[in-house]
DNA sequence: GTCCAGGTGTTCC
DNA sequence: GGAACACATGGA
């Protein structure tokens, strides 16, 4: 670990909130810390905050070279208006779009991004986030902090879990997800699946080789293909989106699951996967169960 | 104490 | 093909 410095920059944005982007489910690693948002990318520790006037302040405590890995992560060159533009034109999803605008889909890191996905079955986004928590400061590496600021840690790398036993990964709270984590890990790692090489697939090769991996099926598929490897039209199902399509679209009737992602692939459109994203997050805002928007009415 | 959580794999009909 | 259940753990 080197010493820490400070390195500063200013990305200039339009409709880009923040607080919905880091807070909505798609990463577990940002703290909303003193009016920001502090997290680790790749293996440098970042700060994020609102500045005036359309503006995300950035700062880091190790050299960040040219700032280009952190635009792509925010995906602040993306032009949300050209998505939205593509949205099916109906009630519920434009409220949704008017209550979050601005939220952006992130582009993560793909094996940190399925990782946390395959922690996720059937677990609460506050527990996602202490697991995944635990798992980087277990076997993570340390990062470099600003002087004086509690410490954080990298996610660990593909080689590192795979060298793990299933016990490791259990004191990590993870249950019976362990074996899953660990399966993929040594899947990927002895090269039956290249992760970065999914993006140049179609999006149904892409699903296709992912859910041969043990513990992900379509759903955490699809969050891996949308929040890491630019599928647009990935999907992702889970029990809040089941429940908003069944409310929304299907008042009265109880369709089976099957029936619902059918319907979501072609009623959205081919960048289905934003907009699947708006409607998990507003559904979320209108439970309360959004931190850092506690107050937001429903 | 009960229900449920950004699911998946297995078993049984 | 599809319903029923197991799987760990902890929040609401």
């Amino acid at each position: 670990m080197s010493s820490p410095g400070d390195w500063r920059t200013v990305f200039r944005v339009r409709d880009y909130d923040l607080a919905a982007t880091l807070d909505s489910g798609q990463a577990f690693r940002w703290d909303a810390v003193n009016g920001g948002w502090e997290g680790v990318l790749g293996r440098r520790w970042v700060r994020l905050e609102d500045g005036r006037r359309g503006e995300i302040l950035a700062r880091t405590a190790s050299d960040p070279g040219d700032w280009g890995w952190l635009r792509r992560y925010l995906a602040v060159d993306e032009d949300l208006e050209g998505i939205v533009a593509t949205f099916p034109r109906d009630a519920a999803l434009g409220e949704a779009v008017r209550a979050c605008r601005g939220l952006r889909v992130l582009r993560q890191d793909p094996w940190e991004c399925l990782a946390s996905f395959i922690l996720s079955s059937t677990k609460q986004i506050v527990q996602i986030r202490r697991i995944v928590g635990e798992v980087c400061r277990r076997y993570g590496e340390r990062v470099t902090v600003p002087r004086g600021h509690e410490e954080a840690w990298s996610f660990p790398s593909v080689e590192v879990i795979a060298g793990l036993e299933e016990g490791d990964l259990r004191r990590c709270a993870m249950g019976f997800r362990a074996k899953y984590l660990l399966g993929s890990a040594r899947a990927i790692a002895r090269g039956d699946l290249d992760l970065d090489g999914l993006c140049r697939l179609s999006l149904q090769e892409a699903r296709g080789a992912l859910v041969k991996l043990p513990g992900v099926g379509r759903k955490i598929a699809d969050c891996a293909l949308l929040f890491s490897c630019g599928f647009d039209g990935a999907f992702p199902v889970d029990v809040w989106i089941l429940r908003t399509l069944r409310e929304i679209y299907f008042p009265g009737a109880d369709p089976r699951p099957a029936e619902l992602v059918a319907f979501a692939e072609v009623h959205f459109g081919p960048r289905g996967g934003h907009a699947q994203q708006y409607l998990f997050h507003h559904a979320r805002l209108r439970a309360g169960r959004v931190a850092s928007a506690r107050s937001v009415p429903a």
